[in-house]
DNA sequence: CACAATTTTGTGTGCGCACACAAAAAGCGA
DNA sequence: TCGCTTTTTGTGTGCGCACACAAAATTGTG
C-alpha cells in the first residue's frame, strides 16, 4: 500500500504538495507539478477512499426524488429500499441521503415534494421523472442552481441529465413478445392489456408496447397484437366485462401482455376456465405478481430489478460526488426472465449480503 | 453521527473502557460494563467501519482456490474476475485477497495448489472443491489449523464449509426442462448430451440432469429425456459422429440439452440443416456460448452468475472477518435465463458501477 | 538593492477508531 | 496499616488523508 507520504518522499516535496497535485489545487509550481504527477504515475497511487472518507468533513448530500408506494402498488418499495441500503453502505463517507416521495398520480405533491427535497440543499439529485411538464420546471430549476441530476426508471430526452439508470424498455417488450410465441407454430393471436391511465404519463409503458408489437413485426409472424384498453383498472367490475367479454369473442387469443405492473389485477378479472388456455406475460415482481407465477396463472415475468436501479443510482452518484469518474450516461440494468422456478431466487429487495456492524 | 467519544461522556468511562467493552476485552468490570452496554444500546451506536478499516492494522487474508481458464473453458474466468474486483473493493478495510489455480483434471495440481494457499497463512479460504478425496485431504487440513472455508460454485454435503455461494443446480436443471418444453402441445422427445468426463466429477451437472428429468417426470410430461454420453468431447470427428448418426436415427428428437458450459461444442458438431429444427439450451454465457445465442443457433443460455459467484464470497468472507455475522449458510445466486435479447445486459464480468479512483 | 506582495512549499491537526502502555483503584497477606 | 500483586480504568499514538495555517522562495517595484 503505497501512500501519500511516500510519494512525497519519492519526489522529495512535502505531502502538502503532494496533495495539491492530486486534487488539482491552485498553487503548485508546473515543474513540481510535473515531477509529482510523473512519481504519482509511476507508482500507480490511488487514494485510499477509506482514509479519505474518514478526513473529509464536507458532507455530500444527495436527495431523491420517488414515487411513494402502497398496498396496490408495491412496485415503487423496491427502488425505496434499494435507496435506503445503498444510504447505509455509503453513510461513513460522508454522503448522506434522504428521499422524498410524491403520489404517482399528482402533478401537485411531485412539486411539493421536489420543494422539500431542496431545502435538503442537495449536492445530486436522484428522480423518477413522473409528469413532463413538471418536471421541465423542477429541472429548470436544479440546472440554475447547478445541481447534477440522475433519472431513475423512467428515461425521458432533451434534458442535460447525467445519465439514466433503469431497463431498456422497448427491448424488454421485445422479448416479452418472444417468449409469449416461442414454440408457437400455429397461427395464433395475442392481446394487450393496458390501462389508459398508463399511456399518457408512462412512456416506458408505450416502449415495452412498442417492441412487443416490432418482435411479430420483424420475424414476419404472421399475427398483429389486438390492443385493449381499460379506462380504470382499479374498477373490477367494469374491468372484468370487459377482458371477458373480448376473450369470448376472440377465442384466438393464446396469449395476453400487460406492459405494466399490475398484471396480477388482469388475472383476477380474467375468468377461470379462459385463463387456464391463455399464457400471460407481466412486469415486476411485486409480491402480487409473484403469487401469479406461484399458482401457475401467470407463465412470465420480466423484472427491471427495481432494487438494484435505487441501490445502483445511489452508488453510481456517491462515486461521482468522491471524485470519480461517471461510467457511462445509460446504466440499463438486466432484463431478469422470471418463471415459477426461479423467482425465489431473484429476491426483490436483497442485493449484496447484509453489512450489519452491530455489536455483539 | 455518534462516536465512541460520545458513547464515552455520556457513561462517564473513558474512550479505552468503551473501546474494550464494544469488543468483548477483558479487564472491564462487570458494573462498568452494564453501563457502557446499556449506553451503548440506548444511542443505538454501531462503529464505524472505515474509521475502524484505517485503524486496524491487523491484516486479514483471504485465499482463494480456484480452477485455471483458458481459451476452450473460459467459464471460470469470471468468478476469477468476480473475486479480482472484490479483492479490489475489499482492499482498503485490511483484507488481502490472493487466488491459487489448478487444472480441472489434475488433482495433483489441486493439491499443489493448496500447499502454495497455505504459505499466505489464509485467515480464512474459499475453495472450488473439485476432486473428492483430494478435498478431503485438504479439508482435514484446514480444520487442524482451525481456517474457516467457503464452498464455491461447487456445493457437496459432509463438511463443516462455513456456506455455499453458487447456484442451486438442481432447480436450474428444471427450469431448463421447462423452458425447452414449453409451448410444445404434441408429443416430442428430449435429448441429453455430456460427456463422461463431466459426470465422474462435478455433480453439479448430475444435479442438472436430475432436474432436467424431474421436469419431466413431475409434469406427466409423455416424454422421457434420452441421454446421450460423449467420452471425448474435445474429439470433434467423434462426437459428431455419434450425435450426428443419433440425431439422424430419432427424428422425434426436438430439443438439446447440455448441462455443462461446453455446449458451444455440440453446436459446432451438429449438421446444419438438422440444427435449425432443433431447440438448444445450455449452461453460462461464455463468449462462444453467447455466441450461439446471437446467431440463434441456441434458444437459451442458463447463468449461474459466475462473477457474482466471485465477488460475493468475498464479500460475504470480509463481512465475516470484520466481525460481523455471517447470514445464511447457502447463498443460492439467481438462475438467470438468457436470451439473444438479453444477453447483452448480463454482463459477465460486472457487477457494480467501477470504482476507479484515478487521478484525474 | 531593499522591501513588500505574491507565489510556492512545508507543517500541524483532526477525522473515529484500535491498541499499547501508563496510571489508578482494588484486593490481599502479613 | 503497609507493601505488594492483580484488576480496572485512562491516556497517547498512529492509521492515510484533507485542509488550515506557517514558512520559505520568488517576483515585482521604486
Amino acid at each position: 500500500m503505497i501512500t501519500i507520504k511516500d510519494i512525497a518522499k519519492a519526489a522529495n516535496v512535502s505531502e502538502g504538495t503532494v496533495d495539491r497535485v492530486i486534487h488539482n489545487r491552485i498553487g503548485v509550481s508546473k515543474k513540481t507539478e510535473a515531477k509529482v504527477k510523473k512519481v504519482l504515475e509511476r507508482h500507480n497511487f490511488k487514494v485510499n477512499p477509506v482514509a479519505s472518507a474518514l478526513a473529509l468533513k464536507k458532507k455530500h448530500q444527495i436527495s431523491v426524488l420517488i414515487p411513494e408506494h402502497d398496498d396496490s402498488d408495491l412496485f415503487w418499495k423496491s427502488p425505496y429500499l434499494g435507496v435506503l441500503k445503498a444510504a447505509e453502505d455509503v453513510k461513513n463517507f460522508g454522503v448522506q441521503v434522504s428521499s422524498f416521495k410524491f403520489n404517482q398520480s399528482d402533478p401537485i405533491s411531485y412539486l411539493k415534494a421536489f420543494k422539500a427535497l431542496l431545502e435538503t440543499k442537495p449536492t445530486a439529485v436522484i428522480m423518477v421523472p413522473n409528469f413532463s411538464n413538471e418536471t421541465k420546471q423542477i429541472i429548470n430549476r436544479l440546472e440554475a442552481l447547478n445541481i447534477p441530476y440522475l433519472f431513475l426508471n423512467i428515461d425521458i430526452e432533451g434534458f442535460n441529465n447525467m445519465g439514466y439508470v433503469g431497463q431498456d424498455s422497448c427491448t424488454a417488450g421485445y422479448i416479452a413478445g418472444k417468449l409469449l410465441h416461442f414454440n408457437n407454430l400455429q397461427p395464433c393471436e395475442f392481446l394487450i392489456i393496458q390501462s389508459s391511465h398508463d399511456i399518457t404519463k408512462n412512456n416506458a409503458i408505450s416502449n415495452r408496447v412498442k417492441g412487443f408489437k416490432d418482435y411479430f413485426f420483424k420475424n414476419e409472424i404472421n399475427s398483429t397484437p389486438k390492443t385493449l384498453k381499460i379506462e380504470d383498472i382499479n374498477n373490477v367490475l367494469e374491468t372484468k366485462e370487459i377482458i371477458n367479454l373480448y376473450l369470448q369473442t376472440h377465442p384466438e387469443i393464446k396469449g395476453v401482455f400487460v406492459p405494466s405492473s399490475r398484471i396480477y389485477k388482469v388475472v383476477d378479472c380474467i375468468d377461470n376456465n379462459r385463463l387456464q388456455d391463455l399464457k400471460l406475460i407481466g412486469f415486476d415482481n411485486t409480491p402480487q405478481n409473484t403469487e401469479c407465477l406461484l399458482n401457475d396463472s401467470v407463465s412470465f415475468l420480466i423484472s427491471q430489478k427495481p432494487f438494484d436501479q435505487g441501490y445502483k443510482s445511489v452508488r453510481l452518484l456517491t462515486d461521482y460526488l468522491m471524485q470519480n469518474k461517471m461510467p457511462k450516461h445509460k446504466i440499463y440494468l438486466p432484463i431478469d426472465i422470471l418463471i415459477k422456478e426461479n423467482v425465489k431466487y431473484n429476491g426483490r429487495d436483497e442485493f449484496i449480503s447484509d453489512k450489519n456492524n452491530t455489536v455483539k
